[in-house]
DNA sequence: TAAAGCCAGATTTTCGAAAATATTGCATCA
DNA sequence: TGATGCAATATTTTCGAAAATCTGGCTTTA
């Protein structure tokens, strides 16, 4: 591992979990100091974050953390339906017997994870909630992976990325509850998925992200509320 | 601009441009010489092209041209058909006079040049071919602008970016031409497109780039041929 | 002969200083 | 007072040298 591309990982995983808030300048003196490296592995990671909208830059102004918003939030869920959709029906086209088997594995990993979380009435330790979001993130990406293509892949998984700051942003804040059963709706596209049922599973998934758009449109318009 | 920003875009172009065969490993000592810049710009510029696939990276093995191939072809081809068509649907239900007659405007720019180039039997020169690429590219820019999604244009454009460098490659070895009028397809989308009819429209926009596609394997597999 | 170890040269990666540029606070002037 | 210019400071950007790592060829060894 080069260092510039550790620290990439690092400032990718801190930006994503809101360590530094959206717009909030990223001084190189201060990364340096937080990170223990120099100049090139910080600027090099930066600079490759931008191509992932993690962070923007301003001629010779240095680096901020990109902005978050409601607009912004809902075109990253509807290009998400639109490309994982697509995704998903050619993944049930072509997938595999290692396919299912691999899809199987990763929903009942989630299945174990959201359980354990959903018992223990106890305050959430970071590293339970980063396990669920990974075993989140693997098993949506499971269900696509199998699309054949390269490109659909790229961008669902930048997609990801981009909500996946909204959704610790929401869960953080914690004022609002969902009031709906997520484990149900992952079960319903994985079985639709498992009987090769595209529209069927694609329609879930659609109403599975777009459930999840409104959950956040309701975190942020209350955070907004409540900031003013 | 900053020489980071000035080196990151010509590089760009002559990645797309041939300049630096696919597979190519790219240098910083040649490149440091070629560009006239230091170590920093150089990387900072090779980290963002990383990230749009023209170039990729190994761990302390530097960076190389991305390589082109008939399979990586289709899937952006293919990527194409299905965001650009999703995106033109779009433009088509959202788009203003100002869209139309911005769409009009550069379509006519494209014929221009187009027909300047078809009277001309003579080589063409490098700033007119830069030019019918330009044209080109912002004619199919200009179908999709009113999407209203910064997504759908942001996959756009890098599935673009991916398909001229074949475009290009396709256009420079020149031992087969189109037998088709790439022109009247533009039209036919053009005037699909005012009158808003949405389904002719992304039909046409498909089988455009599906007829590029297959010129594009023809090439590729001639090349391919010749070279063995 | 084939495999392993090692050295020299080539190359990438990282650092901190220097140059370039932006920002802030203060003084000056109309 | 309010705008403008200037100096001091903060910050980004760039450079070239140094450190780390890889590559290819040579030698040694079994």
């Amino acid at each position: 591992m080069t260092l510039s591309n550790t620290v990439y990982e690092k400032l990718r995983a801190d930006i994503i979990d809101g360590l530094f808030a959206p717009h909030q300048p990223l001084r190189l003196e201060q990364l340096k100091q937080q990170y223990g490296v120099g100049f090139s592995p910080l600027r090099e990671a930066l600079n490759r974050l931008q191509g992932e909208r993690l962070v923007v830059s301003a001629l010779q102004r240095g680096f901020r953390v990109s902005s978050l918003s409601v607009e912004e939030m809902w075109d990253a869920v509807n290009s998400r339906i639109f490309v994982e959709g697509e995704a998903l029906r050619r993944s049930i086209g072509l997938g595999d017997d290692d396919w299912e088997a691999a899809l199987v594995a990763s929903f009942h990993a989630l299945s174990i994870i959201v359980k354990r979380l959903g018992q223990a009435d106890r305050e959430i330790d970071k590293d339970s909630f980063d396990e669920l979001e990974r075993r989140h993130r693997e098993f949506h990406a499971a269900l696509i992976s199998a699309c054949g293509s390269a490109w659909l892949l790229d961008f669902a998984e930048k997609l990801n990325t981009e909500t996946e700051r909204y959704r610790v942003m929401a869960l953080r804040s914690a004022t609002l509850r969902h009031e709906r059963d997520v484990e149900a709706e992952h079960k319903a596209i994985l079985e639709a998925t498992l009987r090769r049922d595209a529209d069927a599973a694609s329609g879930l998934l659609r109403d599975h992200y777009h459930a999840t758009g409104q959950f956040l449109e309701r975190v942020l318009r209350d955070r907004v509320a409540r900031a003013s």
